[in-house]
DNA sequence: GTCAGTCAACTTGTATACAACCGCTACCGC
DNA sequence: GCGGTAGCGGTTGTATACAAGTTGACTGAC
């Protein structure tokens, strides 16, 4: 395995635990890794080298990789080390066409019910244009609009159809963190928010769902070539940091 | 826990295994325990019971049991002992209606497909009724009925989305073995997968959604009832069971 | 009889030891 | 020079040992 910078050990030494928060630590710290490009799709790695890396037992760091397993994040071979999944264009992609399916039915679903849901008030709101207070900017519009979909999805009372939501957006999450710098599409998320409330409030489904897939493909587009960019990159540095090792 | 009858354990004193084999039969006995309602909702077991029950050590148990939790079927609070996760008629409800959103998603998309996938040849063989050859019987009916879902689904060539239908249909696969006795919807079944597979091949994908969510409701309420009546009686079991420990 | 406090058994979380197995390299025969 | 094979280092899979925390029952006072 390439060498990464070693990560920040912020428990050097205390034996003492609650939870399984070794394991919870090894997880985050990989997810880190990985999700800021420390960690480069195709990194080959040990269970051994994470251990002594952050100081724990080969147990908690196991546990860790089969979650990141699950999650499709790495993957191993019968006794001859892990690796972090090689990036995968397509399934980004569809990971983006499966949100379009699930949020499409969660506006039916919506103005199906019979009262609406009172967080479609808030998201009003937070991103009706119309109103005054405060806009938020830069990054924490990406966060805001991630917030924005999973409450949609939430409010339309399929606890598992959330999960599952809230399960993509996740993984979908370390795609949109790599266009942290760029300026987003601020204006452009709250006119398209703005657009998808409306029509849930006129209780047109069809509208809602168009402005919807609309606003998610803009979404969808502005990350895909920065992905392109920072993942060529991130080969690259990689492969240089190999020939180093040499 | 309540002393379920000792599994048959078809490795005893095997050591030597292949790849995490020891932890693939413990996930399949546990799995099949609860499929079959040995182990009850709401049972409570220790990771030791387990291990020596099916002689091996804790570590395979270990992540057997973190491989169910992820699946929802059992949960463990901290340093007091896992318990099988109570029956949510709700989210049986909730996991038929997203196969219903997703499945309707996959027929719309494969009548947006340039080329229809060579699968619906395969399944209009199987399926149409006016087909000459030998149909299945019983509980093989069943089976191929979830096959005709899963390839529906893969044939729309969206891979996220056939790995989340499957992980949906292995949950519901244990609500479904429940009516295993009983006379399964043959004749409707053949009638309504052919009414789904016309509309299919005249590319009518409005027609197909229709047919196929209410083939899936027929599914659906066809199993609730026998669920009902099943869970209570292995509720009482259990409870009797219980009585008996004392 | 009831309630609070203590303690011991039990459970999971983590560390470590050992065994089986894969891949690569070096060596040997040709 | 080349092909094949044996051996070795490294890796995961499993077993076991130990630590820390939870639960529930028992005991004692009131």
């Amino acid at each position: 395995m390439s060498k990464a910078p070693r990560q920040p050990d912020s428990k050097a030494g205390a034996k003492p635990r609650r939870k399984n928060s070794a394991a919870n630590e090894v997880y985050a710290a990989l997810k880190e890794g990985i999700a800021e490009f420390r960690l480069i799709p195709g990194d080959k790695f040990s269970e051994g080298d994470i251990a002594s890396r952050l100081a724990v037992s080969r147990t908690p760091v196991r546990e860790a990789l089969y979650r990141l397993q699950r999650e499709g994040h790495v993957d191993v071979r019968f006794r001859s080390g892990w690796q972090i999944k090689p990036f995968d264009f397509r399934q980004i992609e569809e990971l983006y066409d499966l949100r379009i399916t699930l949020e499409r039915a969660a506006v039916h679903k919506i103005c199906r019910l019979t009262s609406p849901p009172a967080v479609l008030q808030q998201l009003q709101a937070i991103w009706h244009p119309d109103h005054p207070s405060e806009r938020a900017i830069g990054s924490t519009v990406r966060v805001l609009d991630e917030r924005f979909h999973c409450d949609l999805v939430a409010a339309a009372g399929n606890r598992e159809m959330t999960r599952i939501h809230l399960e993509i957006t996740e993984r979908l999450r370390i795609v949109r963190r790599l266009d942290f710098t760029r300026p987003y599409r601020v204006d452009a998320t709250y006119t398209e928010h703005g657009e998808i409330l409306d029509a849930l409030a006129d209780n047109q489904p069809q509208m809602a769902a168009e402005k919807l897939t609309h606003h998610i493909l803009a979404s969808q587009a502005s990350v895909r070539d920065i992905t392109m960019e920072k993942i060529q990159a991130a080969a690259e540095a990689h492969q240089q940091r190999q020939a180093l090792d040499e």
